[in-house]
DNA sequence: TTGAAAGCGATACCAT
DNA sequence: ATGGTATCGCTTTCAA
């Protein structure tokens, strides 16, 4: 039951299984136990390691009956390497990061690397903490989505050689060239958002977004201005910024973009989408006919509402899949990516033409 | 700017900064640069450690300028702990681990520990790999939700002895003693969501649920069944079970439950909800009109459908902290505790009397 | 208040 | 194919 203790009292008092307890039952040298510990097993079942095949059977056979378990920080501590990966998303809660952690997790998995999860809370402070913590825990590399302010954390995991590779949101870090890039085409996002709206016969097509100073919400307000000016709309530009968290003064700006003429309004975010979809609803407005949308990620919402609602989606799996890529080539040794994927475009009523 | 690094050509090779280099530098020892890095800062901002306050403040600024980060493998190792919990959900993308994530990553630091969240996306052998990562890891404790076939998983964990607290479902481990537990009450939520529906002169009231085999979705139904047979309802009591992934065929039980004379359906997740509500609009069909409805946890959908429909919410951040407050009490030795919270119910459109 | 030294449990180098 | 042993960086007695 227990392994050669034969006293029920021990059993309490039993101290972790090492590498020792297994080759001594074994009957082999602590080298062979950790050969055979780290080995991979070949497609053909066999372990590819220098040890002999009938030995390597007896140990394995030992440390499970004993119980053992590797201890990762005294491998770590040793080897310097932990095959962990940390992933930092702005906000653990939000859609797009729901959308994309299990992508990363099983292409994580593929490469042998184990994920984990911390959460910066879009609040540079926590994020700095959370850098501490897992450079403290030597994971091999970083995956963040950084808020605001977050360039000195992010400096940190440079200074420490770990790599980074940045998610979502892009930043200017000085040292470019030691940073690995995965990104949506947030500027074509804008675009196809802004051109859909106006081949839907909109015209004065206004925007929300929010005043954190992250760089896809300003790309996404670039595509949006770009395609109203080269469609001549220049004039009827009008982007109006809301405090992230804060709920309410959406519905006014709903009322004030209508009184002046607002024909179609560009949300680059789901939780924006889901704030003037409610405001609608309470305001008794319907799209496309009172004021065409266009929402950002997926979610229930946009077939749950009155008319379904036309909206931009990210790849989710493909930005999960290449920031891992692109992190373990760099954890390899190799240099740092940049990776632009591009957006879609889902179009639904609240973009028909009137 | 690197210390005391003259030569450029080092900097690119520069070791990791450790506690000796500490030392050295500030002519001291490395016991008590271990001490002056451990300390916790007392209220008056005095390090509350039998150093010397000079002293001390001479180490911290040497490692502030050495870069020095302490390296959380050795600590661990030679201390055997981590100040690390690992949360498991069953799903990190679902809406009830977006809602709590954040309420256990505020309440673990005012205890101060780092938490790491690694899902087991529903699948035992799954959680049977993360649970062998975050022990190797050395975590202090684990908070789980644990999924169908999860018990081995578990276990390992304590006979690890690492302290495990089971978080929205219940579980049958046999050495229940040392599990710490913290649950809603879903026999009330599925009494109160079936009560509202007679409230509002529903007879036939149905339930669609998951073939998950988890105990929150089995009290659910069992608070259903009970509050159906003490109106006297017992024979008009239908549960229809889907599987958790699939969808399509909720479209189909509508339309039958419908044709029986069905006028009311209570949902017990929140994903249940959606389909049910996505259904019914593809179908044309309304609320409370043509069937009411009572859904589970919050979401933007409840308040988006053209009726805002009743639902059930659990006190999100009571489980967090609580499940924080039972999981760092068995670290700290005490016993292991069982909490149970009561959910509310947020009436809606969708259960008004007819 | 301070320091010397013995590990914690792996890995990795060097033998054999 | 196998074994001996010196580390890795820190915590933790035990002494001074």
């Amino acid at each position: 039951m227990c392994g050669n203790t034969s006293s029920a009292e021990f059993i309490e008092a039993m101290k972790r299984v090492t590498i020792r307890d297994v080759a001594r039952e074994a009957g082999v040298s602590v080298t062979l136990v950790s050969f055979v510990m780290n080995a991979k097993r070949g497609e053909d079942g066999k372990l590819d390691c220098p040890v002999n095949q009938d030995t390597a059977k007896r140990v394995l056979e030992v440390a499970r009956r004993l119980g053992f378990r590797r201890n990762l920080s005294a491998a770590s501590l040793r080897s310097g390497k932990s095959n962990t990966i940390a992933v930092i998303p702005n906000d653990i809660s939000n859609k797009f990061f729901a959308g994309i952690s299990r992508n990363i997790e099983e292409e994580a998995i593929k490469y042998g690397y184990t994920v984990f999860f911390a959460s910066s809370e879009e609040n540079a402070d926590r994020l700095s903490d959370v850098m501490d913590a897992v450079l403290a825990h030597n994971v091999d590399g970083i995956i963040v989505a950084p808020c605001t302010g977050g360039e000195a954390a992010i400096r940190k995991a440079l200074d420490a050689m770990v790599p980074v590779v940045l998610l979502d949101r892009d930043m200017d870090l000085g040292t470019e060239e030691s940073v690995g890039k995965v990104l949506l085409n947030d500027v074509m996002a804008g675009r196809m958002a802004t051109q859909q709206m106006i081949d839907a016969g909109c015209r004065n097509i206004e925007m929300i977004s929010y005043s954190l100073g992250i760089s896809s919400l300003a790309q996404r307000e670039k595509g949006y201005r770009e395609t109203m000016e080269s469609n001549g709309l220049a004039d009827r530009v009008n982007v109006y910024y809301t405090d992230y968290g804060k709920v309410g003064d959406v519905e006014q700006f709903i009322k004030d973009a209508l009184s002046r003429g607002a024909d179609g309004l560009f949300l680059p975010t789901y939780s924006l989408s889901a704030q003037v979809l409610s405001a609608m609803k309470n305001l008794g407005l319907r799209t496309p006919e009172d004021l065409a949308i266009v929402g950002f990620d997926e979610s229930d919402i946009y077939s749950l509402f009155a008319t379904t609602i036309t909206h931009i989606v990210q790849p989710l799996k493909a930005l999960g899949e290449k920031s891992v890529d692109v992190l373990v080539s760099m954890i390899q040794g190799k240099g740092a990516e940049s990776i632009v994927l591009n957006p879609e475009l889902v179009p639904g009523g609240s973009t028909h033409a009137k």
